[in-house]
DNA sequence: CCGGCCATCCGACCAGAGTCGGAGTTGGTT
DNA sequence: AACCAACTCCGACTCTGGTCGGATGGCCGG
């Protein structure tokens, strides 16, 4: 190993897929003015590795095991306010970009996009700046004041995207099948659907709710 | 570039993500027996490339813009019946593999497995063999004689899964509601849900209809 | 040629879903 | 204290969704 590694943007990857990991790497590491310091796919020991390494950056994917990467930026950033992130994920629906940003998020880039996209972000945010392609942009733009869910609505939400009926929803949450409707007439009003089914296929679309 | 490339296996790569194929080609191009000679993420373009290189095995992505994985399989099959595919995706439900295996694939290995399940599947192909994960194999087993639907019941399916109302999905069929109730009865009895809601939940997991 | 599968259609029935209007509780904000 | 938002509940009404039984014609394989 040589000891150039002055004044290179130290990145941190964390993504549950090895291969994505392997690219990221290669592309990175190809880079005379950047380098990976450590990679996982596991959220608590991306915190753990973030401890260790204090990199510049940490680039993460949103979708992990146990833990989601939005929490995973909130525990880091809850001790090390000024941690970088730069989300690198699918594009699976606003509602993630969305919290991402809201956690403290800098960059945001899907995989898809060609390779400069990618160092573009790191470089764009090392020197202090956004990086939001034109599309992320758009959909974030395109939030109306109360696409906001209520907590209990969203609970109420994931059961519907269960295809669960509103009896089930009201035995699991302990209150009566009119509360039930209410709750639901809500959330159908709010993400504009005029039946579960509609209301079910958008919230997967924009992410609020999940297979 | 060095030609020694005799005996090696020759791989060609179609994913649509450019990290991923960065990944991948890293990973096999780091193995002494093996080589990538080409990739794309257009599957109309990996049936150009197939017919320019030839490859050993193809390594294909199912979830293509465009065109499907399975479709561009079929294509090449058509005119290169001895042709050899591994599927790498992400686990998207059964039926996907099911349509792959049956279009001809040999191997069928899910992104976030090690470097050496991708590598182990190419070597085993490339001998005449085959490869399925456990967990794969399983969800195929699960399989009933009546979870295929005909292909009308499909054309109901998917516009169930985009939240469409029978009165809607009749129209857009030019077939009476009457009809339409009819499929989705049978549509639910296959799929062993209990309503459309479900239904469509259940579709979904098992890559029956998209999003 | 006949049985079976598919797609189509019908009518009637029941249960679930969703709307509307009204109303009481809590907890936090101003 | 006044207020607002969220959560809770109720009853009654309408309409969609789903089931059941029965029926037709087309198409394919034995």
């Amino acid at each position: 190993m040589s000891e150039d590694h002055l004044g290179k943007i130290r990145v941190l990857v964390v993504d549950d897929h090895p291969i994505v990991r392997v690219g990221i790497a290669a592309i990175i590491d190809a880079r005379p003015d950047m380098m990976t310091v450590a990679q996982t796919g596991d959220a608590e020991e991306a915190i753990r590795l973030f401890e260790q390494h204090l990199p510049d950056i940490t680039l993460m994917d949103l979708r992990l095991p146990k833990m989601s990467g939005v929490e995973a930026i909130r525990a880091i950033r809850l001790r090390h306010p000024k941690a970088c992130f730069v989300v690198l994920t699918t594009y699976e629906g606003d509602e993630d970009i969305y919290q991402a940003i809201e956690a403290g998020a800098r960059a945001y880039v899907i995989k898809g996009m060609p390779h400069e996209a990618l160092t573009d972000a790191l470089r764009r945010v090392h020197a202090g700046g956004r990086f939001l392609p034109p599309p992320i942009s758009r959909a974030l733009a395109q939030r109306t004041p109360d696409s906001d869910l209520t907590s209990r609505e969203r609970e109420v939400l994931s059961l519907l995207a269960q295809g669960r009926t509103n009896k089930e929803i009201a035995m699991e949450l302990g209150i009566t099948v009119a509360t039930v409707k209410c709750h639901v007439s809500v959330i159908l009003m709010r993400l504009q659907a005029t039946d579960r089914t509609q209301a079910v296929v958008t919230a997967l679309q924009r992410g609020l709710a999940h297979l």
